[in-house]
DNA sequence: TTGAAAGCGCTAACAA
DNA sequence: TTGTTAGCGCTTTCAA
């Protein structure tokens, strides 16, 4: 009934649990014949070698705390299972803990992950509690932020820039001749960029910041609808809405739909993300696409790194996002009081 | 830097470690003033009761392997996502591994799990080695299965009842006047009991089950897109397609829009799962809603019921899937031989 | 109400 | 090349 231990494989093969351990773990010399030996009893017996009798002698657990706000969310759904490969091919699994974006929960996750005693955390954008961080760097246990960075802090961190990003997304809209161009932003540090470069494009293409025109919200469709409803209501609305995230996207297309205005005759609208919503909504979105298989697998190794201690300096790698241009973003309409000589004759 | 032990509280506190130990673990009776003391003083020195240790003395891991084909699908994304929480409301966390339909995987994780302990394992569909689970069962490690069940067994399982949900999404089809139905089916083992469900239906409305309107993909939107495809292209092809999952739906609804036909006034499409892709393609995607929180509560009742020895009868629990209807499917288009005389004056 | 001590399954000196 | 043994940090009897 009790999973057999090395003492059963030990007796079994008639050797110690010494001679049993070192070939579990491939240490020491051992003759041919005593591995081979041990070997088929540990077979014979369906052993498995407990990690957690070996983590406690002080080798590790093999796992990653991973904090993320949701992982329903597409978007941190995909970074995730690209953080899972990648972790696997180097010997770790991942606990993943949706934070909902709450303090609490980020607190509850923290301790309870530091109790498991995992190697180590990957902690994404979303996550509120810089204390938090802190401690961890107190416990000495290593830290990966993604698209967060705490600047006064030395730490590892991956994440794309998003001021250029930001740049991208608008500098496209302001190309295709938008004037009054919105942005729905997240409450996520990764947005502060985003919006210097949506400010700077604003800025080269000499137009002017509107406040009306800068909403909000929390990552959920029903919020980019919210947020781009009202922006559509306000007196002079946009012809362009760049959204943080294709989620917030989605949402706001909805009310453009709704309003029975057409997408991108009426209003154009840019995503951020490039996850799977993005390809398949209607119409197609653009979007800024950020390289999710690179940002986890730089994650992975970075943490893994520090975690045995092969990486002693910390790294902040940056990596680009990339404008995917679809449907969902056009020319600016001539306004209605044009009349037809006013058709651009092509 | 280490962090500090059991031993390191009992010391500072003047108290032995078994106190520490009672107090931490409620049990026992411990005067109210140790108590505050042991309490200060964990709370002064930052200290975590290892799990690892705990465990080690015969307490639970209060781990549970997720077994599951493919975390980046948001169909197990959400599922997940729902286990995740009820798992944590109970103490437990969530170790996710992604096995892509593959056996050599699913052989690596199994084994990977029982070497960290996890408590028990909660096996989704997709899950080919039936071997394997019989093995977690004569280890003694509980299991429930979703969407998947071994008939020869006895074991905890939640499922839909795919019978009665491949029936109605069939039955609305035909309904709806079509007569030529596909199928894009996937390779799981729910798959069966839905073939089953169609072929009734179109029995019920006396239609004839023609094996060229019947495939099979793995859950891609590339995979879902090529045998619409070939679908299509058949010498007389379907005028509907119901397809086993959200993903295959929305390749089939790409290989429709490519082919310059429409959606539904040439082809209905209808899925399964009502995942966030059904809401946001192009046209809303009328599904099979799956009661996904139900499904994962369930799931991780069940299993915690029987880790904790609370719950000793394996339960099969069936829950139904729900018809969704939306844009994607409508009724039977005229014959093109049809001529004006032929429209129905209404 | 508290503490001493054995033991959980394994690793890693150190000896042999 | 193999074995003995002392921990690792905790839980749990059993005594005090």
């Amino acid at each position: 009934m009790k999973s057999p231990t090395i003492y059963d494989v030990a007796e079994k093969a008639g050797v110690s649990i010494a001679t049993v351990s070192k070939v579990i773990n491939n240490t020491g010399r051992i003759s041919d014949k005593t591995r081979k030996k041990v070997l088929s009893v540990m077979d014979e017996l369906n052993y498995y070698p407990s990690v957690v009798a070996s983590a406690l002698t002080g080798k590790r657990t093999h796992m990653i705390g991973l904090l993320l706000p949701n992982l329903a969310n597409p978007f941190y759904a995909e970074l995730a299972r690209n953080m899972e490969d990648r972790a696997d091919e180097l010997g770790y699994s991942l606990v993943i803990c949706s934070t909902d974006y709450k303090e609490e929960k980020e607190q509850k996750y923290v301790s309870l992950l530091i109790r498991k005693r995992v190697d180590g955390f990957i902690i994404t954008s979303g996550f509120n509690n810089v204390d938090l961080v802190q401690e961890l760097l107190d416990h000495k246990i290593p830290v990966t932020l993604i698209a967060y960075n705490i600047t006064r802090k030395s730490l590892n961190t991956v994440s794309v820039d998003d001021y250029t990003g930001g740049y991208q997304a608008t500098a496209h809209l302001a190309e295709l001749g938008h004037k009054r161009i919105a942005v729905i932003t997240e409450q996520v540090q990764s947005s502060a960029d985003r919006i210097r470069g949506y400010k700077t494009a604003l800025n080269d293409f000499e137009l002017l910041y509107d406040d009306n025109l800068f909403s909000e919200a929390q990552a959920t469709v029903e919020n980019g609808e919210k947020e781009a409803g009202k922006l559509l209501n306000l007196e002079d609305p946009p012809t362009a809405i760049f959204a943080f995230n294709d989620i917030l996207a989605i949402g706001a297309m909805e009310a453009v739909h709704k309003r029975g205005l057409s997408i991108p005759e009426d209003v154009s609208i840019i995503g951020f993300d490039n996850t799977i919503l993005a390809k398949h909504c209607y119409p197609p979105l653009t979007t800024m696409a950020q390289p999710l298989d690179e940002i986890g697998n730089q994650a992975v190794d970075l943490l893994v790194g520090e975690i045995e201690s092969k990486i002693t300096r910390k790294q902040r790698v940056m990596l680009s996002a990339e404008l995917v241009i679809r449907d969902s973003t056009g020319p600016l309409k001539k306004k209605k009081k044009t009349n037809a000589s006013d058709v651009s004759i092509q």
